[in-house]
DNA sequence: TTTAGCACTCTCGTGCAGAGAGTGCTAAAA
DNA sequence: TTTTAGCACTCTCTGCACGAGAGTGCTAAA
């Protein structure tokens, strides 16, 4: 790739700022006009034919302005945008906001959401912490009637899996409670493993609770991400990219399936990735039905205990700047409460 | 409102049922030549103009066919459609996806979204099973590391509530196992009053507990309903009625909004209704911005100890008589699952 | 009460012309 | 060598006219 001069980048950034915000294509006049660039339109003609020629931009018709390629973006993501930060009005807003939820949490995927949601102004997606793998922490057994006994498995890392069960024979709540406290003794920390190994040392009741609480957490294991929260669908619809209905659907779709969210957390993001924002422009030539999109995505959480996932899907238009460090910053949060549930420390962004 | 002829029904259901399909006006000829009604194009004029004098058709325009007004999918859906029951080999189908889910509690509801959605061909919308009032059932506290302790609040109705608690001192996990183990016994069953009058009984970590479980249960006491699960957003986009994107953006909005699906089921669900399936049709001129849409729901669960909502939003040109059978099969369904496991009996309709 | 006939109305697709915006190219200026 | 002015060319978009098609309402006859 031929490398732009200076000039070339600037009139590059221009056009991308330019077409961000009004979708529609950028001409050499205009832009001329509007920024006062000191030179004439002919010699930005000159400039966008040759970064025209080199892949960075296109024209949708002979005799219209340039619209960024996926190429340009890129360029532009990686080399120009530079390290873009939030605001701090709006850091201490959205701090705020994290702070006065801090103890619940089941809703900090909601407010993360949210809160992506309106910053980014596209739809926004987080999981839920969820272990890397299920290592049993805690389980209780509750008596509901009859043999029917409501299951609560509690993982590291957060998650907590309710599960039915329809036992055998029937049984007294303190003789259940009595049960799930061995257990929970016997089980505490261990893995799938050794969840299943330890069968062997119980019978009746016992082993047989065990032998469906290996089976839940190996369900568990297997999942990529915990609990996932979509917000701001809406925004989506706005933009002019899906004025026509099929492409926007298109991209619904995929926002919606479950597993095609799996696919790009395996493909994309490392497990150890923690704090790294990645930003997958057009789908890479992957993924075809992204072809009009751009994910903006990080991990976050504690590597190796418990970690989620959390992005944005928009067009490719989208505000790159503003997404990119409102993702970033949103994930740095919820690290920071992930870290500090479960490990009694965080860096002290939150305390602030 | 005048009274309908035999045959005036006759054709008012033709023509809702031929515009449901085909999203297009129906001409009077065409009627005719489709059905073999035996009468002429004419005839049927006559009565598509008296029926739009009525108020149950209009037309686009001068010169084009009739489409059912409000009034007349109204008539329809209540007087003309009857009892509709979805094809046995469907239920059988459904009924055997969640006899195969059956223990597994936290999937109930995804499952009953994307049966309503693949059935209706609209958005569909499933809230959790979800106690009219919080009732304690069982308290587990897991020491995290250093103050930190994360507890988890079982309420009768199969609501958990995690929450995060910052102690003021540390404890060790036998001791909190202990402290949880104490309250449950003694707040079992008890609503947020009887929690909140227990405070005065204990002292030190347990009370600073209770309050807290207190607090949570109030939060939840107030909540309309559980946890919302949606599918079928992209069904929506099929619609011709929204290839226009700012209509299915306001739809979308609603649909996503939590505090109207609230409004909603406090308005039209009365909390005993379980088992009725309710049918609004573009917003009833109550809510303005569903003038093209209908909400097809229904409560579910056993009145007085768990129930949620589970319905579909779709245009007003809906597939009503599917629509409402798979809307009350799924509530069945779903109904039976939750008296199961906080009854220990159902109707059988999941036996089967 | 029903029906045949007919004039009328409205939409939709197509073709066409003109305005507007922007480009590429060439030749002159810096 | 780089920049700029000038100009012809291309393409989209809008408005308009026109005809085909579909459906209606009305009138008068069966």
């Amino acid at each position: 790739m031929q490398a732009l001069t200076e000039r070339q980048e600037t009139i590059l950034a221009l056009i991308i700022h330019q077409y961000i915000d009004a979708a529609q294509p950028v001409g050499s006049k205009w832009l001329v006009d509007k920024y006062h660039l000191g030179v004439s339109p002919a010699t930005v003609r000159n400039e966008m034919a040759s970064m025209t020629e080199a892949g960075f931009l296109r024209q949708p018709h002979t005799s219209a302005g340039r619209i960024p390629t996926e190429k340009g973006y890129r360029f532009f993501v990686r080399s120009l945008l530079g390290e873009t930060e939030l605001p701090a009005n709006e850091k201490r807003l959205i701090s705020h906001q994290f702070h006065q939820a801090r103890g619940d949490v089941d809703e900090w995927g909601r407010l993360a959401a949210a809160v992506l949601a309106r910053h980014s102004r596209v739809a926004s997606l987080v999981t839920t912490p969820h272990a890397d793998r299920a290592i049993f922490k805690h389980l209780e057994l509750i008596n509901t009637r009859g043999n029917q006994v409501l299951m609560v498995l509690v993982l590291m890392g957060g998650d907590v899996r309710q599960q039915l069960l329809a036992l055998t024979s029937t049984f007294e709540q303190a003789e259940l409670s009595q049960t799930a406290q061995k257990l929970t003794n016997a089980a505490q920390n261990k893995s799938v493993k050794g969840v299943a190994r330890l069968v062997e040392e119980f019978d009746g009741l016992a082993a047989e609770i065990l032998l469906l609480v290996a089976g839940v957490m190996a369900r568990v294991d297997g999942l990529a991400a915990g609990e996932v929260v979509r917000d701001g669908l809406t925004n989506f619809l706005g933009e002019p990219e899906f004025a026509d209905t099929t492409s926007a659907r298109e991209a619904l779709r995929l926002f919606e399936e479950r597993s095609f969210l799996d696919e790009v957390l395996a493909e994309v993001l490392e497990p150890a990735s923690v704090g790294a924002v990645q930003v997958i422009i057009g789908g890479e030539g992957y993924w075809k039905e992204l072809e009009k999109c751009s994910i903006v995505l990080a991990r976050y959480g504690a590597p190796g205990l418990a970690t989620g996932a959390l992005g944005v899907l928009g067009p490719t238009r989208m505000a790159y700047g503003r997404t990119i460090s409102a993702v970033r910053y949103v994930a740095g949060l919820m690290s920071d409460l992930v870290i500090e549930s479960f490990e009694g420390q965080g860096t002290g962004r939150l305390a602030q």
